[in-house]
RNA sequence: GGGAAGAUACUCAAGCGGCCAACGAGGACAGACUGUAAAUCUGUUGGUUUUUACCUUCGCAGGUUCGAAUCCUGCUCUUCCCA
């Protein structure tokens, strides 16, 4: 049985290195890795009732994982967002309530199931866990007699997270015992883990080394004489070369899910990568072998402006997160928007194909009569549809020059009429380059 | 329990009786340039309005004043010092 293991295990750790997804790694987990299929698991917290890119890098550890042979444990943590990780704030961080909370564990197990096959039969398929099915049993004093007691404060005060919301610099505020707590809750997972389904290894962000060295302490604590080899493994954060934060775009987060970003927005966002990042990303967000992407890179660097990185990450990490038609749809809508024959391009379309095109686009309705008699390009932009929340900003972009009516500019002048009808039924206005709004009439 | 400081638009941060929709910085959005990139330069960044003007906003609630973000009183919250 081992053998066989043995024989089907791949070298995670070289090509995690290689892909630059490796920051600390605790010494003996790559022997460990390569010696048996080992169970590592990775905690979500329920912060939102959907994951955002910015979770996208644990879930794709935890796929390379089971590609390799082992088996991934996604923790959803129930237990652990009642109380907030301290890690990386300031500031005291507001609690949810149960309501909002049982929402978003609901719903990142949602998003969590459309990459890890949590039915799977095979020895190492993927498991999903919630640390509040074990943790709403343990009585306050049970965790303080059995936990609390082998973790000295010293060593819980040691930590960077801790450490700074003490030192009073940057302005950071002062830690409650609630959150003080959380890197025991969060060791203790890993001890549970470790007792009940043999977990030995806990990876995460870089930002969580600090609550996941505590985990493999208490695990080792916690079970005295059994010689018990826990490991520890975490990847670096995601930034971007020019020190924006990764993950953001006009107006908000890129989430995984459809009905929160559209696979138009998501594939545009990758599509938007700049050149640095784009050599970066390719190797963390794609599986794309080593060959294939150092291949990429060398005929990116011939000719940059052909952007070939760009639109091949868009496309894998749009097929991985979404599928391979919503990729065919976006890329197909992008396309069309950004071409130069524009207008002959939409034309050609029938009616379904252009829907499926811009599903995902802010639609609005307007009634012919209304485009029969004009109508001002302020009132379209912002009265009649809400694609601008004001007149003043409606007049604002108008006056920068930001507007264009079926990828004509206009000015404040202009007014719609039929005559702007593209098969006699849609007007397209976009502010700015990146922005699409479709009006249809009725 | 005693004392001190503070709360200003997305964030940081000026302003300390009229000239304040509120300096400045960052961010964001847009324009030019380009490759739907980066860098750079420019503009915008409460609402109604063509402009003027008006309305709402400076922790919350009252008050003083012709007039308050600015003064007074109470409340809430935060930080710091002493016990």
């Amino acid at each position: 049985m081992i053998k066989f293991y043995k024989m089907k295990l791949k070298p995670l750790v070289e090509d995690l290195r290689w892909r630059g997804m490796l920051q600390d790694i605790m010494p003996g987990t790559e022997e460990q890795l390569s010696k048996e299929m080992t169970t590592a698991y990775i905690g979500f917290d329920p912060t939102s009732d959907s994951l955002h890119i910015g979770s996208l890098v644990p879930i794709i550890l935890l796929v390379h994982l089971e590609r390799a042979g082992h088996k991934p444990v996604a923790l959803v943590g129930g237990a652990t967002g009642m109380i907030g990780d301290p890690s990386g704030k300031s500031d005291e961080r507001n609690l949810l309530d149960d309501e909002a909370l049982a929402k978003n564990v609901a719903g990142i197990k949602r998003v969590l199931s459309r990459f890890l096959d949590f039915d799977g039969k095979e020895e190492n398929a993927p498991m999903l866990v919630n640390n509040y099915d074990w943790m709403k049993n343990i009585s306050f004093i049970e965790f303080a007699r059995d936990v609390g007691k082998r973790i000295t404060v010293n060593y819980m005060m040691a930590k960077d997270s801790v450490k700074k919301r003490f030192s009073g610099e940057d302005g950071a505020a002062g830690m409650s015992f609630t959150e003080f707590t959380y890197q025991l809750i969060q060791g203790y997972d890993f001890y549970h883990l470790y007792k009940t389904i043999g977990c030995k290894l806990q990876m995460g962000g870089s930002d969580q080394w600090g609550n996941i060295t505590t985990g493999t302490e208490l695990v080792r604590r916690m079970t005295p004489g059994e010689d018990a080899k826990v490991y520890a493994m975490t990847c670096p954060l995601i930034t971007k070369a020019d020190g924006g934060k990764f993950g953001k775009s006009e107006g908000g987060n890129i989430w995984l899910d459809t009905d929160k970003t559209s696979a138009y927005k998501f594939y545009q966002f990758w599509l938007n990568t700049s050149d640095e990042d784009a050599k970066k990303y390719i190797k963390i967000f794609t599986f794309l072998d080593r060959e294939t992407i150092e291949e990429l890179i060398k005929k990116h660097e011939e000719a940059p402006h052909l952007r070939l990185l760009q639109k091949k990450l868009a496309e894998e990490v749009t097929t991985f997160v979404h599928n391979k038609e919503a990729f065919e749809v976006a890329q197909k809508a992008s396309s069309i928007l950004f071409s130069d024959s524009f207008k002959s391009d939409i034309a050609s379309l029938d009616e379904e194909t252009f829907l499926d095109v811009f599903e995902g686009v802010p639609q609005a309705e307007l009634k012919k009569e209304e485009l029969a008699k004009g109508v001002d390009m302020i009132a379209a932009l912002a009265a009649k549809t809400n694609f601008l929340s004001s007149n003043g900003e409606a007049r604002r972009a108008l006056q920068s020059n930001a507007v264009a009516v079926n990828k004509e500019k206009v000015n404040e002048n202009y007014s719609l009429t039929e005559a702007d009808l593209i098969n006699g039924k849609y007007i397209i206005l976009n502010k700015g380059k990146k922005n699409t709004y479709i009006i249809k009439a009725i």
